[in-house]
Parts: structure tokens; sequence; C-alpha cells
DNA sequence: CGCATTCACTTAACATGTTAAGTATCTCCC
DNA sequence: GGGAGATACTTAACATGTTAAGTGAATGCG
């Protein structure tokens, strides 16, 4: 259908096809992709509509299960770098979703909370929240969800120690 | 080792554990999130290397197999949205990778196609980009990544249907 | 023909990803 | 106890993600 045939009848078509690789759109890196777009698709507009960003549900969700956490390893837990966890946090303070206080032994950590307020945001998106997760899990299989999240957490496992390029390995 | 004692000492601690959901890091975004960044990150040193982002390198191995493509075909198959492929485009078109000609028969298309450069630079990344994707294969195993490959895609057909949240269905 | 709609982008504006640099604090060793 | 180095963030700067609005060119229809 979307086929494109040849049209030679391009007066000076450049350069193509020097470059022989695999086929770019089964690429792992993006069947990942792709997979994680299909699946946040679903959770947006709920998340929109209360006001948050997909990353900040994630600094909510990673706060609600503690009572407080140093931002390191809160960025470490939502999986977020440190500068835009610095950033989103200022923003969730500003709006009184979460609370900080530095901590008493040591004046450079700073501990993050989660505020009522927040508590009571996430307690309104929860159960939509959880509807969709859970008409996910209908739509491909329990099972096959469980199966899928083992092997991706084996392929993370088996790419463990390639490290960030630069890093030489310092056990042998 | 990184566990946390309750340490009750908190003279004021705030709000926590009120609103009961999954195990925020066991969800599948998360999943997909962590092991996409576990095999991005094997390929980004060597596109850096080149001056490339992972974007843009997308985006010239889309055209390097194509003698041209309208820019809206580009943003699917490259799995950007317009106004970032906009951008890139602009500046890979500055960096001569890339050509652009508005194509005769509708002046609204642009037709973009890469460059005898843009050739050159995949052809001095490729190798080491498969050299990559080779070695993730070996630790993963060959078949275990195309059963995750197939399973991914398979995720996404089961939610291609769901919308985008506004869009009522038409087709029951 | 004329004009409202649609289409194919591009710009704009704001949030986040990503790397590098800055700042304040803490630790350790002399 | 004092200064070098490590630590825990924060800022800065630039690229991309994301939505909305803008622009110019086709299309359709009265």
């Amino acid at each position: 259908m979307a086929k494109r045939s040849a049209d030679p009848s391009n007066g000076s078509a450049p350069a193509a096809r020097q470059v022989p690789m695999r086929d770019f759109s089964r690429s792992l890196p993006m069947s990942l992709l792709r997979a994680r777009e299909a699946v946040m698709r679903q959770f947006r507009p709920s998340l929109r509509q209360h006001g948050l960003t997909e990353q900040q549900w994630r600094i909510l969700r990673a706060l609600a299960a503690i009572e407080a956490v140093e931002v390191t390893e809160l960025a470490r837990t939502a999986f977020l770098l440190g500068p835009s966890l610095s950033r989103i946090l200022r923003d969730l303070e500003a709006r009184h979703l979460i609370e900080r206080k530095t901590a008493k032994a040591d004046q450079r950590r700073s501990m993050v909370s989660i505020s009522e307020k927040g508590v009571k945001l996430m307690a309104s998106v929860a159960p939509s929240s959880e509807a969709i997760y859970a008409e996910i899990t209908r739509r491909y299989g329990a099972r096959k969800l469980a199966e899928l999240q083992e092997m991706l957490g084996e392929l993370e496992q088996s790419l463990a120690g390639l490290g960030a390029g630069d890093e030489a390995i310092a056990e042998e």
C-alpha cells in the first residue's frame, strides 16, 4: 500500500542504498521504543487530566511508598537524571505536592517526601491508572506480560557489565 | 546495603504509604524504559564520537535505504514527532548530511534524501554499530532476542486500537 | 471562480534528556 | 585543624519530546 515504486523519472536522485544494514525499523531499540510508546499512550491522557506528566507521576509513585528519600536515591528509583529531577522537584515543591528538608546529619543532602496534597492527588489518579494497567494486562495476557518483563530484566542483566563506553572495568 | 531502616527519630515525618499501588519499579513502562536505556547506552558512545545523536542516526538510517521521502513519512519511519524532525532536518541540512527539495507536483511537500557526505558518515559509523548489535545478540542470545522482539511487536498490536484517549472508536 | 477546509509542514513555548560546570558541604589525612 | 579531594546536589546550555498555533499550498464545493 504505502510501497513506493522506484520512479526513475527523478532527474537528480541523490545517493541512497549505499550502506547495507539491518532493517532499521526492526532493530531492538526501535522495538523497545515503539512498545513503550504504545503503553504510555494509554496512560498519558489520564495523567494529563490531573495536570501531571509521566515523570512527575513517576516521582510521586516513588515517594508514595516511603517516608523520605535523598534526591540521589530518588533519581535512581524514578530512573531520572539528576538535573531533570532537580527541576521537577522544584516545580512539584512549588505546587506543594512534595516537601523537602535538609538532613540534619549532612547539610548537603535533602530529604524529599510526598505531601498530604500529593497523597490526595495520587489517590485521585491511582484508580484510573490501575484500570488502564488492568486493561493492558487483559489484552496482552497476564502470563505473557510477566514473561515479557522477565525477558526485559534479563536483557538489562546481560548488558549490565558492558559499561558506558569509557569506563575501564576495574575488577577482573 | 542500601536498605534504609525506619529511623523513628524523625520529628515530623510527612504522609506516606497512603496509596497502595503495584510496585512502581516493576511496572511495564519502567521495565521497557530501563531495557531500552541499557541497550542505547551501548550505542551512544560510538554515535557521539561521530557527532551524531540517537535521533539523527535514526533519520540517516531511515534515509539510507531509499531515494527520497516526504517529511511526514520520514517522521513515521524514524518514529519522531513532526516538530522534532523539523528541527533535526534543519540541522542535518546545515551540516550537509541530507538534501531537501520541494516536490514538483505538490509544493507543500518536501522530499528528503541522504547526501553523499551523509552516506560516507553512515559508512564510518555502521561497522561499530553492527559490532555492538552483534555483541548484544551474543550476550542475550539470538533466539531469545528474536522472541523478545516478537513479544514487543505483539504488545504493540494488542494496544493498537486503544487510541490516544479522546478518539472515539468507530468500528465495533 | 471564490472561499472555506484540509494538508504538509514549520514555529513557538514549555518540559525533559543529557553533559558539563558550579556550589556548598563533608571526609580524610598530614 | 586545615587544605585537598570527594559528595550531593543545582545551574547552565543545548537537543529533543510534546502540544498548540501559524503559514502557505492544495482541494472541494457552491
